[in-house]
DNA sequence: GAGATGGTGTAACTTATGTTACAGCTGTTG
DNA sequence: CAACAGCTGTAACATAAGTTACACCATCTC
């Protein structure tokens, strides 16, 4: 296991300890890590790639929430490691992604332990809180128009390519609109010289 | 200090410290405990009333976000404790209210300590990750008429009344929409006789 | 009791977003 | 190559929510 790449995030003891009970764990992007209601064994720490976590309700309806890359793990994860709860998110990789699966009894022996880990931690879920209030707040505040064009330039950001392999009905679903709407709008930015689009990509003007 | 009320929670050296280091402090209703852009020193401890949690745009749109009651804390704090950021929220209370004010340098120091104290945080954490969520939930999902009955329903739970005080320009901005809107709806419900409409007063019938 | 202030009801209109329907195009599969 | 599935563009229409405007009360103040 390399653990070069998070080693100036944790003190060397808990890196050794990292490195014993943790394991290595490839994902293609498109696989499913978590899903709805499944018990969390393994607090996932990712070393490359990234994850979109969405949420869904009955009708199964989607919305994305939040990307997670290098060096963070997944909030919501863990409390359900602390309190064996359900997930109640779907996090599905983006990109082909390397973690590395810790179990999850070593989340509360660590936290009285190491200053690092408890910094990794809340560090973690600030980073999470503070995307979820993003959410709120464009769900909230923002029109159509401008949520899509954030969702363009933060996917821009973390896939660090300007065009961008995806579908209309891809957005859409992230963006719980439809498929008719989101063309609408793309069509209009393409206008406003904003974006081309092409078949199953759109290339962002920045 | 009365700490009686919350003396399940901790173990008996923690509630020791918790008496010694930390104050108590009453704030009435309509009070702001914390304001956007603060830089928090104390963690808030809920012992009696309650708060509601709000954000805000740049317009100074309005959004509340959820309530905070007995026995727990805004984890939109603890972030700040931990990390010395600034507060992303404004709290107001909603009732008169007795809080256990804890310096924040506490905040670390217990969680290597205390198994309680990491159980208590981690749980605050846990539910207010929830109540973001449901909120996401709401604004993604739902219709404003399911979301102003649930807003109601929600009010009687943590007031305990049937009858609340307030007025549909409050609720209005409470939940980020108009006045009228909200008038409007409202008098929908009072037709199908899901409430009783007055002055200042919504009469809840469940 | 005359004004002023704030709360509520309602009508008429605008706008953003969603829906349905359909046509044309591209790439794949038999 | 014919048939098909999936992607995109566009028009026409439907609906939820926001906006403006105004009338009518209730309460408070001078």
């Amino acid at each position: 296991m390399n653990l070069d790449s998070i080693k100036h995030f944790f003190e060397a003891n808990l890196l050794n300890e990292i490195a014993k009970v943790g394991t290595t764990r490839k994902v293609e992007a498109g696989d499913i890590l978590i899903d709805f209601g499944e018990q969390i064994k393994f607090i996932p720490l990712i070393l490359e790639g990234a994850i979109k976590v969405v949420r869904e309700d009955d009708n199964g309806d989607e919305l994305l929430l939040y990307h997670v890359d290098f060096g963070n793990t997944c909030a919501m994860t863990l409390n359900c490691c602390m309190e064996s709860t359900q997930s109640e998110i779907r996090a599905i990789c983006e990109a082909d992604t390397t973690l590395i699966m810790i179990p999850a009894e070593y989340m509360d022996p660590w936290l009285a332990e190491y200053k690092t880990w408890r910094v990794f931690i809340f560090e973690n879920y600030h980073n999470r809180m503070a995307e979820l209030l993003k959410a709120v707040d464009s769900l909230t505040f923002l029109n159509l128009d401008e949520r899509l064009e954030r969702y363009l330039l933060d996917k821009v950001n973390y896939l660090k390519k300007n065009t961008l392999r995806i579908t209309h009905l891809e957005v859409a679903t992230d963006l719980n609109s439809s498929r008719v709407v989101i063309s609408r709008l793309l069509k209009k930015m393409e206008r406003n010289g904003k974006l081309t689009l092409g078949r199953n990509t759109i290339q962002i003007h920045s």
